[in-house]
DNA sequence: CTCCTATATAGTAGCTACTCCTATCTGTCA
DNA sequence: TGACAGATAGGAGTAGCTACTATATAGGAG
């Protein structure tokens, strides 16, 4: 088996829309047609888009969608827990759905983001003086450098 | 020991600073007053500022100093291996002066950046399928939640 | 099914955090 | 100590949000 995350089942995604729907109940939030249309994006890709990437993707299906509403979207999604905003070091929030346990490692070249999963990092342990003074909410490994594209020269325009 | 880093000692500074002299010339860039008056506030603060921390910080006793100066010294101290940017979802970049091994907790709630130390959090072990592929060049335990202060309802407020 | 209302959206304007440009200045080397 | 590549100040420009307001609609009550 491979250390990178590999794609979703079909019945996976129905179940994970079905998941979103209730949350969103739960949450108070209306399951509007946009809200669940941005959501399904985000689940259906492993690019981890920005939220202009997301509105440029939606545009054509949804031409009277703003960015605005995409921008409020993906943080009421990370506010509710179905999505993450993805660690970084400058540039514009990209976000993923928060699936299983996985980790990020950002190409600083090509500015992708590859998902691999490494058992050891899902439950790294915290230093006790750390758990004991701060609620941490979030913790995660992250990797940066030059991906396999980007040494051999390869020019991979992800950004407009 | 605390797993909270700690402060330097002033030889410890003087030779940080002649370290990073060296370091200029070594990358063929020129050890002008600002430049330097930058990267001493940057090794003189735990609070990983922001260019724009920096700026106001720096502005009392450097009143022609620019924003843009700022931001263009502090993107090339990351090149050079001076300073790196924080890890970090959104917001503005904040920067540390990359000293000895530590990690970073963020409050969600005050945007304060904390320090601690954990040892096995130094070393942690690459998959070797991410390893074989990409040119890691930094990686990172990254913890986000709430902070002591916030917790018990205090208001730290950091940025203007 | 229909109405009602709190919530969401589209469009626009405004703001923050850079990034680029150009004229001027200055470390550094010969 | 002069020359100049490289750096800075100041301002203009741009990307990426964030706030505002009028309109529209999801979803519960009747």
């Amino acid at each position: 088996m491979s250390y990178f995350a590999n794609k979703m089942s079909p019945a996976e995604f129905d179940a994970k829309i079905h998941w979103f729907v209730g949350r969103c109940r739960e949450a108070g939030l209306r399951v509007t047609p946009q809200r669940l249309a941005i959501y399904k994006e985000l689940l259906g890709t492993d690019e981890h888009p920005s939220a202009e990437m997301l509105y440029e993707k939606l545009k054509p299906a949804w031409p009277t969608l703003s960015l605005d509403t995409v921008n409020r979207t993906v943080l009421t999604l990370t506010e509710i827990g179905a999505a993450f905003i993805v660690e970084g070091s400058g540039g514009a929030r990209r976000f993923d759905a928060g699936l299983e346990h996985h980790q990020h490692f950002k190409c600083v070249k090509c500015e992708r983001i590859i998902d691999f999963h490494h058992e050891p990092f899902d439950n790294i342990e915290l230093p006790p003086d750390v758990a004991g003074k701060f609620t941490v909410l979030r913790k995660t490994v992250y990797l940066e450098g030059i991906c396999d594209l980007c040494k051999q020269g390869m020019k991979v325009v992800q950004r407009s």
